[in-house]
RNA sequence: GUGGAAUUAGCUCAGUUGGUUAGAGCGCCAGUUUGUGGCAUUGGAGGUCGUGGGUUCGAUUCCCAUAUUCCACCCCA
């Protein structure tokens, strides 16, 4: 093989892709039940939106973009995630001068370089939403219920919905200290890689899978015990509101996003099928991203979901979005003339909105007939001498195999046996 | 960034203890049937044995490197 598609990049073929755009399809009716408006934002933005508004610390930003200078000397980064670029939209748009909330959804493909496994590419997709100048935790809730109906009407069962709040800047900084202390006499048993949490963002030492470092971890002090008063009313807000939406969730006092920019509540989707990709989607509110960006003070709430480990999980599950076939006919023919005949007729029929194929490849009859089978489409017929003389053709059911005699002049009458079945 | 496994036809995989033209099933094309699919039967096309080096008279097989995929870390969607 001469070219192969770089490390981590898919080719998405049919009918795979009928699959993806009934999940696009199904997801901005979702979206658009609650409100929410599609926004389609450029794919790479100046590397600063990204380093500013994911975080300089974290691991996306420190490792995984896709960074480069363009002919202008402009440093580019591909976007890894939607949030920023959203965000400067915004801003740059001065969105704030609408009614609140403004509720915007995507669609988009994110850039990551990591190391590739199942439901974990460089170049992947997400399904994400974000809303803007709402404060309570009402539409926290609303959110989480637009993601349940979303899963409700793919069909998907058995995921999870964990939620937590992180507090604000405030609480996370006295949080900090305490955990600090609460981790200082223990340094010398941690990982290595949480003796440099324990620098960056101790936070994280609470979400590592090392067996030792949980253990330590287990008597650690909770974020939940050093909310402040608004905080913590407006997390028990949010699981009141979850409670009266019928909403099941988990409290998991652990639960860190990797993020710089979430404060208050987050969530996520998590399933047992994907493996050790298990998070299926993950969100939450971000009250200072937009000034952080230049922009004005406006809280702001949203998700992001992978749309490879949703498709994962879908088949997981054996649920499938594939659409019904609707009414289609395979029109062969002998000879040249036959061959006019079969698609000029075929022409007429697909004005009126019916899927028909004729033959390309100069295929004898038997050979047609197979090709109209595999293709799965639903009636048949061939052309020859005297189907042109007669102006009758036998019209095949390929499923029953039952024939019918039709005329060819009387296209209503074809219309209608098309598509009476 | 770290560690492990895999890579042979379009797909799923055999195989060669190093030796002439590398196999199967499915799929594709065609014949049996000068005009009707799925079954049967016969034939055909399709492979630089992931890529590049090395050892050897000779490498798809052994060695090294590298790429890709998968898995575990890490992290996230």
């Amino acid at each position: 093989m001469n070219y192969a598609a770089p490390k981590g990049t898919r080719d998405i073929l049919p009918p795979e892709t009928a699959e993806w755009q009934a999940v696009e399809r199904l997801f901005s009716e979702v979206a658009g039940l609650f409100g929410y408006g599609e926004i389609r934002i450029p794919t790479f933005e100046s590397t600063e939106v990204f380093q500013r508004g994911v975080g300089d610390a974290t691991d996306i930003v420190q490792k995984e973009m896709y960074t480069f200078d363009d002919k202008g000397g402009r440093s580019i980064t591909l976007r890894p995630e939607g949030t920023a670029g959203v965000v400067r939209s915004f801003v740059q748009r001065g969105m704030s001068s609408q009614p609140y909330p403004i509720k915007l959804y995507y669609m988009l493909n994110m850039f990551r370089y990591e190391n590739v496994q199942e439901g974990r590419y460089r170049e992947f997709h997400q399904l994400g939403l974000e809303s803007f100048g709402a404060e309570g935790p009402e539409i926290d809730a609303e959110i989480i219920a637009l993601l349940q109906l979303f899963f409700d009407r793919v069909g998907l069962k058995e995921t999870h919905l964990n939620i937590n709040s992180i507090g604000c800047a405030d609480c996370r900084a006295v949080y900090h200290e305490a955990l600090k202390d609460y981790f200082r006499p223990h340094l010398n048993e941690l990982c290595e890689d949480c003796r440099k949490r324990f620098e960056i963002n101790p936070l994280r030492i609470l979400d590592c899978k090392v067996e030792r470092c949980q253990t330590i971890a287990k008597e650690a002090p909770l974020l939940q015990d050093f909310l402040d008063d608004d905080c913590r009313t407006h997390f028990e807000g949010l699981k009141k509101e979850l409670d009266a939406l019928g909403l099941k969730y988990r409290v998991e006092p652990r639960l860190v996003r990797g993020l710089d920019y979430y404060t208050r509540t987050v969530f996520e989707y998590v399933s047992d099928h994907v493996g050790t990709q298990g998070t299926i989607c993950g969100g939450g509110r971000y009250d200072k991203l937009v000034e952080a960006l230049g922009g004005p003070k406006v809280p702001a709430c949203g998700f992001a979901m992978g749309e490879e480990r949703l498709l994962l999980e879908m088949a997981a599950q054996k649920v499938s979005l594939m659409p019904e076939q609707s009414a289609s006919l395979y029109i062969g023919s002998i000879g040249d003339e036959a061959g006019i005949a079969a698609r000029r007729l075929g022409f007429a029929l697909r004005t009126k909105g019916i899927r028909v194929e004729t033959e390309l490849c100069g295929r004898g009859v038997k050979g047609q007939m197979k090709y109209a089978g595999k293709s799965g489409l639903r009636y048949s017929m061939i052309l020859g001498d005297n189907e042109l003389a007669t102006q009758t053709a036998e019209l095949k059911d390929m499923n029953s195999g039952e024939k019918q005699t039709v005329r060819l002049d009387d296209a209503e009458a074809l219309y209608t046996a098309l598509t009476k079945g």
